[in-house]
DNA sequence: CCATTGACCGGCT
DNA sequence: TAGCCGGCCAATG
């Protein structure tokens, strides 16, 4: 599988992320096919042209963190568009067990992100 | 060809 | 919870 295949699954599913969700690096690129590709995945999202809408800012640390600076100007903005979905983010961090995708329960339950706790 | 550098990860203190 | 550490892997110089 050739880089460009690679770079493109990951976008795929970077784009299935439904709002009020949120996904690692690491199972963004699992899901997509590449294994131990966290990187990649961050890599592919850099390279990503500004003019395909991807909700890149629904991916995030392993911890739900933010991997950009804190003082960043896209630190700021990818914390405003998770709110902007209805994410809670406190201390630049997302609760993970909380609102990590989970594709097939997704699927399963229809669609939209369930409002109701999920523990 | 080697060294460094990340929008990273998981295990272990 | 918070670091530290070794691993990871493509891009860059």
């Amino acid at each position: 599988m050739d880089r460009e295949t690679r770079t493109r699954r990951i976008c795929e599913t970077v784009a299935q992320i439904p709002p009020g969700r949120v996904a690692s690096y690491g199972q963004v690129a699992e899901l997509a096919g590449v294994p131990r590709g966290a990187r990649q995945v961050s890599r592919a999202l850099r390279a990503a042209p500004a003019g395909v809408e991807l909700p890149w800012h629904r991916v995030l640390r392993a911890d739900g963190s933010i991997a950009f600076g804190r003082d960043s100007r896209a630190f700021a903005l990818q914390r405003e568009r998770l709110i902007i979905d209805g994410v809670v983010v406190s201390g630049g961090r997302v609760d993970m067990q909380r609102y990590r995708w989970r594709p097939d329960l997704d699927e399963l339950l229809w669609k939209p992100a369930p409002f109701w706790d999920e523990s």
